[in-house]
DNA sequence: GAGTGGTCTAGACCACAGA
DNA sequence: CTGTGGTCTAGACCACTCT
């Protein structure tokens, strides 16, 4: 029953899979042990078989079909989970020292476009902030930031230099929504000013909204310099 | 019971309780009510409830901790899904055509920082492969990847016209194991020419190093013009 | 109809945290 | 000691696919 070993039965059962699955022996579109014959090769219940194999799904290894059987995933894609934090916490969890510089800090009324990207009225107020980041006293971000008053009414009144405007707004607005877009760029002659490059370096821009319930809470352009900052990430099977 | 509705009942409870999250009703750092809690309030098997908070917690939405309790997790990250796929696929998935042409294919000694990266001896056997991807006509990718002979012997007498290198070596050679890095940066002269851009145009790079067994598959530097192509991504809460 | 996965139950034993 | 989550079982009913 497998009941003392520390590993649980069907932690054990997802690693035999994913094994036959690394060594290539299962290739493909090949059919995966369906979950009784897990029951009698392991001798577990089938609520465990149904766990390890549920979880191999969600991991993006198996595909399953209900009435067809469990299948090994075209493992035609590279995923990985592509984390967004607070670059604050970031550059601290570096062991860095973050700091911020305050460019601008207002209230100012939408241009037509800007209304669109958060939901409001031409003409609405909005807040508008632009910072800069700096990491062990290197500027690695331009934030350039518009915010909805109806959202996070308080945004203005925040010390960004110790509260950082993500931050804020994830205590104030809580998530319930997100979309980025990252590109390569050149920076304006502001952002290269204040970041301290020349307008030739070529930058990663990214564009983020988030939705708090009901409101768009935010939208965002973020321009870091290339050759001070990447994206990492890895992928295990 | 829940059973003649259609959305099962573990899914009800997360939705539930991602609702109370969602509405800043439960803040980050809040107790969810416990299994127990659940059974009698949705009258369901503790096994139900466990698998609705087991699954949130998999999302990163609670955090759970034996013999205290679940939390609703502290939401400083917004994380998604970022997905490498093979450019083909993806191209094909716009409903536009894909063209590869192939500049260079040919066996090569590894240089000792190659050797390195690919887990071999200095001077041992490496393919060397040079394309541009083309979608509709347009290049959309420089790939210069380097290829490990025991990872995929076959390499070489690809079509790669037909076959992407990516497409073959996820057939030859199962993926265990990736990683990327992205960053900004322009473009070599040889790249700037092949991809039809000027030298001083912004391009996004993917460094990529698969690994397959015991061992490194390939190693890549793709290159993509950042007018051209974008990352993007979304969250839900 | 036989085989498959999708869901659910009502118990059970365990490890761990906190009072 | 009580309450919590972590795991597991031996059944069950259902919907679906394939033959």
């Amino acid at each position: 029953m497998a009941k003392d070993e520390a590993v649980p039965a069907y932690e054990q059962v997802k690693t035999w899979v994913r094994q036959h699955i690394a060594s290539g022996e299962w290739r493909p579109g090949d059919a995966v042990p369906s979950e009784a014959a897990l029951m009698e090769q392991f001798a577990i219940s089938r609520m465990t078989a149904n766990r390890a194999l549920r979880e191999l799904a969600a991991e993006g290894l198996v595909t399953r079909q209900q009435g067809s059987g469990t299948r090994v995933a075209q493992l035609h894609r590279i995923s990985s989970r592509l984390v967004i934090r607070d670059i604050h916490e970031e550059v601290a969890e570096r062991g860095h020292v973050h700091t911020t510089r305050v460019l601008l800090a207002e209230e100012e009324r939408a241009t037509p476009e800007l209304a669109q990207a958060l939901g409001l009225r031409k003409g609405a107020r909005v807040f508008h902030t632009v910072l800069v980041h700096a990491e062990n006293g290197v500027p690695i971000q331009h934030e350039d930031r518009y915010v909805n008053p109806a959202a996070a009414p308080d945004y203005l009144n925040t010390d960004f230099t110790r509260v950082s405007p993500t931050l804020h707004l994830l205590e104030h607005a809580p998530l319930t929504e997100a979309s980025y877009c990252i590109e390569a760029c050149l920076p304006t002659a502001e952002e290269a000013r204040e970041l301290g490059i020349r307008r030739s370096e070529p930058c990663l821009s990214m564009k983020r909204r988030t939705v708090s319930g009901a409101h768009v809470a935010s939208v965002a352009r973020l321009v870091y310099p290339g050759t001070r900052y990447s994206i990492a990430g890895q992928f295990q099977a």
